[in-house]
DNA sequence: TAGCAGGAAAATC
DNA sequence: GATTTTCCTGCT
């Protein structure tokens, strides 16, 4: 059953889906194609209108506004935001673009295996993991396949998460896996903390001797932002640093700075990424994420600009 | 705390 | 076709 969406605040699906917040959307001719909640949704966008369909009776336009977070005003996030040129120029490029609220579980699992890999990697990782997991929902004649619950990754062996291409993060996916299951990690009650109390709680909490592997700041970060509507979540991967490096100096710590003006790789070290998202959340405040996303997709596009 | 390994695929040369 | 890079973290 096709449904309707008005749009009372701005979205640019193309924008939102397209920027490597999520892994699981594919583009057909010129609609989406993703699976949200175990059900299939489909989603194209006609000027200030969304044509939806899904899956289930449970795909409904309530579905649809929850996870494009369209209960949330945008025009005021950006405003906020909107502090100097340099993020103007990606805000007006960009516009539309929004975070939408993902899934818990699979946030922080995507993220756990998007380390070392690039977008279509990582969305391939997921979707092996999905095919081979998941359940199947049938939509449109075609086959699509749920991202598997925790429970079900805990039982699964590491050897059959390496045959899905996983590598060296086979053995943090399933050890994260029991953790949420029956370690005693409960997403949904970290979701709950302050960002800080959050975010320590998942890089210290010790589970048995080790604390959840696969995790460091960047996947915690990603995971707050993304899924657990933390906007002050500022997540620094390899072009947010250069961005910052190119753009924002003084945002980035002394040390780093000079090793990136002498050109080599963005190494960040966690000291490095502590000093550096602290100074982004201060400048950028509250909605320091919405910032991140969009420098992150203006320098993937490629219009680095020289600052 | 700095340096390095890690697995495999995409980009780039 | 070989090399480098890739939305990083854990271990020593």
């Amino acid at each position: 059953m096709e449904f309707t969406v008005a749009l009372d605040s701005p979205l640019s699906v193309d924008y939102t889906l397209g920027s490597g917040q999520t892994f699981r959307w594919k583009k057909k001719g010129d609609a989406w194609y993703g699976v949200v909640r175990g059900q299939v949704l489909k989603v194209s966008q006609e000027g200030e209108a969304l044509k939806c369909s899904g899956s289930s009776q449970a795909v409904d336009s309530g579905f649809v506004r929850d996870y494009f977070r369209l209960d949330e005003a945008l025009d005021p996030v950006l405003e906020s935001i909107t502090k100097d040129d340099q993020i103007r120029a990606a805000v007006e490029r960009f516009y539309g673009l929004r975070i939408v609220r993902q899934e818990k579980w699979e946030c922080l699992a995507s993220f756990l295996l998007a380390t070392n890999a690039n977008i279509p990697r990582i969305q391939q990782m997921v979707s092996s993991v999905s095919m081979k997991f998941g359940d199947r929902v049938e939509f449109e004649g075609g086959e699509f396949f749920s991202f598997p619950g925790p429970g079900r990754l805990a039982e699964s062996k590491v050897s059959e998460l390496r045959t899905l291409g996983l590598g060296y993060r086979a053995p943090f996916l399933k050890h994260v896996a029991v953790a949420v299951t029956a370690g005693g990690f409960d997403l949904e009650a970290v979701a709950k903390l302050s960002y800080e109390e959050a975010r320590d709680s998942l890089l210290t909490r010790l589970l048995g001797e080790k604390t959840l592997l696969g995790v460091g700041p960047k996947v915690a970060d990603c995971f707050l932002l993304y899924s657990c509507g933390m906007a002050e979540a500022f997540p620094i991967d390899v072009w947010v640093a250069r961005a910052l490096a190119g753009r924002y100096p003084r945002l980035i710590g002394a040390e780093l700075r000079r090793r990136m003006a002498r050109g080599e790789a963005a190494k960040i070290s966690r000291r490095d990424y502590y000093e550096t998202s602290a100074a982004a959340r201060k400048h950028f405040g509250p909605n320091a994420g919405y910032a991140q996303i969009y420098m992150y997709m203006h320098a993937r596009s490629g219009d680095e600009g020289s600052g």
